[in-house]
DNA sequence: CACCAGACTGTATGCGCTTACATCACGGAT
DNA sequence: ATCCGTGATGTAAGCGCATACAGTCTGGTG
């Protein structure tokens, strides 16, 4: 038999209070340190806490106070980078505030589990951190309840708004290609509305419209490896006249490169190829992967912080976006460096 | 101005009791399905609480039925691979379970904020996920007053204990670069007391061992990338007769790899390396890594399902294992595969 | 036709805490 | 000496829900 198995009753404020020698109204407001306590009665209380072992009862606490000190973080469950960072960065701000953060995992296709709805009745603001999807409907009835945020998604009336930066780095990282003596340009992935592929997509755009060209093709598809696998192999099976390609994330640049090398195409010299998120395979593929990196952490705070603003009061405002910055390495043609 | 700022006070079991013309006892009833409620009424009852958009209070369920309905999660707060995976599989089997997940992410060196505290308060019992380290006293009180499971870490009394194998994989893994003819093998990781490398170091000594050999060397330090340069570096600067590296982590493989291949040494002709985890960069880098792979969110639905057998009253149970099987790619020595 | 076992539903209590409001002690101002 | 402001503490009333216990109503039995 292994340990005791039971666990003993927590103590309460009663219990506290009655080895302090004080009322449990004194208990209370010791630990929510209000600073109506005299520094005496305080240190009692703090120590009769610590001999039994006194931890505050968040139910109660969140019954009695009506705010649940909590925050409620809505992502799909895919593993990777990217969602990690959030979720960090989302909660140390959120601890740094003294707020806990309650997970909620959705499927990738954006569906809830019913679950979802739980979430509403344990936390003080929920972040949709998915992209957008089948939520769209749950997120704009979540966000006429409770304050809301949602990160790289598009606009829902409101909800609090943080962005990371895609039109512009996009926009530049097209005219790094074009300074490479690109011209003729593939975008890869979905542009859907609001989200970042579709900013990225528009400043690839807006590059090419500055130079006076076009986009010579659009491969719709899901940002995810295999999509980038089959849009090489739609390249390897019908070759077009393509310079370069501008990925939506890394995800597809590091398959389209792996298939296209395979296949016997010369990456950069035949074909440039660039991703986005500077995910740890982008700098161990051969070529190293030029991308664009961004500090997806201060995203995560920052809608923590947006959260909490709301919750304390604030009224919504207006979109929020961090910045980001290209880290060039050889796909795109660039001499690889020491 | 967005939205209308404010939120209206939630709807409540009263307030559905009244329109759908019943108790509050049987709104309750019919929320918690314990059965007990007619088809007619549970209807209304339902039916009520749509219009009002009733979603109970957590807090109030958790303040009266004395338990939370929440499962806490304490990881260190990296992103990766790793703990991204474990966190899934622990979030998705706890929402089958009908628990929430609340976060508590530590800094990588197992110092909890205060607010690891406040987890406590907050849910039924709670999950490690972090390497053992500075926590370890934490986890031991933890475990003496709520239900506990550790994962991945030392032994701790009480605590309930799931792991992923590491020592037989090793075994065959060192015993398959011995079949390469590989004679002179070194390792790199600390193998601290309970941990997974720990079980991975024994796992090659194991090998070694059945085949007369020892370890040339043990390069004994984080399992992180810098730490993996590092290592190269010295070989570089110092080189020793070694014809095999196993590595602790794919992190560590791939830095190794790297910097050596930048230094003019060929994996694997020169030296073969390997890794564990197959991390996405694991089939990307040059040559493809041979590692490990493993069931993480298998595990991390583990550690969820034992906590809840736990907190309904079951015993803390014997350790749970969890198998893995070895990714063969190029840096073992064996050819690519297509 | 009286009686009883279910099957439902209602009443009332309290979970552990926060917080208005009341109380009290004390010291300076008048 | 009296009055009153100030700071510290106590008193008591819920917060929204689960649940033990007590009805109420049906239909089947003897």
């Amino acid at each position: 038999m292994t340990g005791n198995g039971d666990t003993l009753p927590a103590a309460t404020v009663y219990e506290v209070a009655e080895r302090a020698g004080v009322s449990i109204a004194t208990v209370s407001r010791t630990f929510s340190d209000s600073g109506k306590v005299a520094a005496r009665t305080r240190e009692a209380v703090l120590q009769a806490a610590q001999e039994l072992q006194y931890v505050p009862a968040a139910a109660a606490r969140a019954l009695a106070g009506r705010r649940t000190r909590a925050l409620g973080a809505v992502l799909p469950h895919i593993d990777g980078h990217y969602y990690s960072q959030l979720l960090v960065g989302f909660d140390i701000a959120a601890s740094e505030l003294g707020l806990s953060v309650v997970l909620a995992l959705a499927s990738p296709d954006g569906v809830h589990s019913p679950h979802a709805l739980d979430l509403l009745g344990r936390v003080d603001g929920i972040a949709f951190m998915a992209p957008s999807g089948a939520d769209d409907e749950f997120v704009a009835r979540v966000a006429g309840v409770r304050p809301t945020v949602t990160v790289a998604r598009g606009r829902v009336e409101g909800a609090d708004a943080v962005h990371a930066e895609n039109r512009a780095p996009a926009r530049e990282l097209t005219a790094h290609l074009l300074e490479h003596g690109r011209r003729r340009i593939g975008f890869v992935g979905r542009p859907e509305e609001g989200s970042d592929i579709a900013g990225r997509h528009r400043g690839c755009l807006d590059a090419l419209e500055d130079a006076g060209l076009s986009l010579v093709r659009l491969y719709e598809v899901d940002p995810v490896e295999d999509a980038g696998r089959e849009v090489a192999e739609r390249i390897l099976r019908e070759p077009i006249d393509l310079d370069a390609l501008v990925c939506g994330n890394d995800e597809l640049a590091l398959a389209v490169i792996s298939r296209l090398t395979a296949g016997g195409v010369r990456v950069p010299e035949d074909l440039a190829v660039t991703g986005w998120d500077d995910t740890v395979a982008a700098r161990y593929i051969t070529p190293g992967l030029t991308t664009v990196r961004q500090e997806i952490e201060q995203l995560g705070a920052l809608a923590a912080r947006r959260l909490a603003a709301r919750i304390d009061g604030s009224p919504a405002a207006d979109p929020v976006t961090i910045g980001s910055r290209a880290v060039l390495r050889a796909s795109c043609g660039c001499a690889e460096p020491a």
